[in-house]
DNA sequence: AAATATCTACCTGAAATCAGGTATTTTTTA
DNA sequence: TAAAAAATACCTGATTTCAGGTAGATATTT
């Protein structure tokens, strides 16, 4: 039996699922709740097995209130609900500990399919969603063509100075003098036209090279 | 009419993309190629539409002739093909801009989808590709709890040393010491339990801090 | 009101990075 | 095979970071 939390302050979502689920014999609405605060006291109070959390409450934003329950309970599957489709979030939602995004527009089948992806461990997405983030991967491939070449020794350092080696210890560990290194590391900010190894690591980072 | 490049050294592949295809008159196979040196070159002379990509090839590995290839052609769709699903290349796949990912044994209805979709400008992955993504987002959740607590200014500082800045700007635009700075840079060290800011600023990254 | 947390500031010496070179050897490509 | 690209090594001086402190001022919380 799963038991489900809904977090929306309209009376209409709850309505909506209670109907959806209703003659699913394995899933239970044990709560309903209008505002964070008291979602994370029946969170407590009730452990249920999964929370529908409308992303836009009147007290919190989702994102937060994502990560306070994340904190809370390790176990509980989130899914958030939303009317629009606030594509830009998904990621972050994913990253504090969202289990899945549906639009309240969806239909029973799918939101059935969301819960049962999401207790068996997976993420399940809207179809939108799923997309956005895909795209947020493939966004960066736009740059391309101004990320600079790199020959094969300069992508070596570049990823044992991202793994946090100084210039000696990676000097030492490929048995070459620190100055090579030193000279490999100049040319690498001049590539990417920066100034320090942070910059070089960060913009390196954002276009996956790394 | 949409034309297909297949790059891919076992014949069969060539002649199961062609059974699968050969009634969809909007698709036509426009050349296979046997490694990605003859595919660089036929790419440049046949212009396809789309290309399919075995990413095991004897002379290259998919990833830089993906990368290749875009540098080539910007316009041009790129689907790789595996019969192992090494799910671990996907992101940098995407990164370095492909447009699908598909699994040799396909169905194929779900070979049709991809190139609509890819030609569409989406992304298609397959089903299993698709969750391992999604799941890189949300893995590092797990490790929420053992982040250390940070207060509002380190934060800020973080985040700052995240965009680049030395600790002597840092220290300009918040109109403190420059002392000030050093001295909260050493408190984010001891948190994070490192002794470079290249490792705290990478394991920030990964725990989603910044 | 007292205790705690946070932000601030300072000091020293060692280590690492950055900017500006030059220059030889090896490998790859045209 | 000749030219170009890549990898190697060295030098100097200025700047920044790191590790080890101490310590006062200002919130914040109990």
């Amino acid at each position: 039996m799963t038991s489900i939390l809904i977090v929306d302050d309209h009376p209409l979502v709850g309505d909506g699922v209670s109907t959806m689920i209703r003659d699913v014999e394995w899933l239970e609405i044990c709560g309903v709740c209008k505002t964070a605060k008291q979602a994370m006291e029946t969170i407590q109070a009730m452990r249920p097995d999964l929370i529908l959390l409308d992303i836009s409450l009147p007290d919190s934003d989702g994102l937060q209130t994502c990560e306070q329950i994340r904190k809370q309970d390790r176990q509980v599957k989130i899914i958030a609900l939303t009317s629009t489709n606030e594509a830009g979030i998904i990621s972050q939602f994913l990253a504090r500990g969202g289990n899945g995004y549906l639009l309240k527009n969806m239909e029973r089948q799918e939101l059935l399919d969301a819960i049962g992806d999401v207790m068996n461990g997976k993420i399940f997405l809207s179809k939108a969603a799923n997309q956005k983030i895909l795209e947020q991967y493939n966004s960066v491939a736009a740059a391309v063509n101004k990320t600079p070449m790199l020959t094969r020794r300069e992508k070596e350092i570049l990823q044992l100075l991202y793994e946090g080696l100084t210039g000696p210890q990676i000097a030492e560990k490929l048995f070459v003098s620190p100055y090579t290194i030193e000279t490999h590391r100049k040319n690498l900010l001049q590539k990417f036209n920066v100034s320090t190894t942070q910059a070089l690591l960060r913009i390196s980072k954002e276009q996956k090279l790394i």
